[in-house]
DNA sequence: GTCTATAAAGAGATAGAC
DNA sequence: GTCTATCTCTTTATAGAC
């Protein structure tokens, strides 16, 4: 699919290094995003030079699409999911659970995000096939139980679906921005409860 | 209320150069962002030179918090407003037209938000009050609702509160990530369409 | 694959003339 | 209030040794 899961498992070891500086520059994004972070303390928290980081990654844009490409929500894109009936919605809430576990992986593709919507963004291509592919999915599986009598008919499942990763963003950035983790995570099982009435209610 | 406004009306018409200063850099951020902009470039595009800039805000910094400052919602803060009924649902979508109306200053704020969620942000502390300041308004215009018998008595308003303000945030960066205005204006009033409903029903 | 050394450009901020 | 000139520091990236 990309660059990283696309290496064969018996390189993945030997490549400790290029681990070790995606770590690194993940936090680095996370505490002063891409533009306010330097190769230079990115090589130094890896435990190489800027030369060494450089060998393994070019030019700093190419560094930033790894750090993206390595992401890649398992949660929803891994074997596991259930794209056919209304248990998306358990499981946006389990992706939620994991973002407030990786606190530092979250905030920094909060701040990529963010850094992505400036106007001449070189990612912000990827930040929109991340997001289609996630609305997609929720959509189709809401659209899916439709068909199977499980939901209502009677409604946008293209709209339900970017609502409901709006409230997601929405409520993220305030947990970023110093809420609690247990209020967004609460609140968001609020909402998706509220949700399934809703879609489940008759029309 | 700061700095800005603070300013006695006479002495705004002779502070063209400062005006301009802060439009130039409100299109710098949406371009570039905070840290991706430069004072050279800024000054420039306001028809002035880098020293001369700094004349009127010492340090890059000063500008930013000019900025952010500058702004402050007029929609829900300014007169106008209906903080005790279940109007404010309709303010929120007034808010989102002015937002989608001026573009380039709504992209502005979503970068510098997405920019104060980095750890080490200098501003987290204003879009910190920003926000509290918003979801409290809406907050106790729908617990003033409750009290008068317009909404029911049995929900936490401050988390419908929250959960409004993300779906709006959420909203508009599916729209400034390339969206279009339309269906974030349509999916949002959908959205407090049912809201309303749902703080309406009986308990 | 990692290093030292260096280039070349750009950044924020200061000093002082006008 | 705006300018020119300069300082100082940091940045990304390259060259070439080991």
């Amino acid at each position: 699919m990309n660059a990283t899961t696309a290496r064969a498992p018996h390189l993945v070891r030997g490549d400790q290094a290029r681990t070790r500086i995606l770590e690194a520059a993940s936090e680095a994004f996370a505490r002063e995003g891409f533009n306010g972070s330097s190769l230079d303390r990115i090589a130094k928290a890896a435990g190489l030079t800027k030369a060494g980081l450089i060998h393994h990654f070019p030019t700093k844009l190419d560094l930033l699409r790894a750090v993206l490409d390595a992401r890649e929500d398992e949660a929803l894109v891994q074997a596991g999911r259930d794209t056919a009936t209304l248990h998306v919605l358990d499981t946006l809430l389990m992706v939620a659970r994991r973002d407030v576990a990786d606190e530092t992986r979250t905030r920094g593709f909060a701040v990529l995000l963010g850094e992505a919507v400036a106007l001449d963004s070189p990612v912000a291509d990827w930040f929109q096939g991340h997001y289609g592919q996630l609305t997609d999915e929720i959509a189709s599986a809401i659209a899916s139980a439709a068909r199977s009598g499980t939901a209502r008919t009677d409604l946008d499942a293209d709209a339900i679906a970017a609502e409901a990763v709006a409230v997601m963003d929405g409520l993220q950035i305030q947990w970023l921005l110093g809420g609690s983790a247990e209020a967004y995570l609460e609140r968001l099982e609020q909402y998706l409860e509220r949700l399934r009435s809703h879609l489940t209610a008759v029309g």
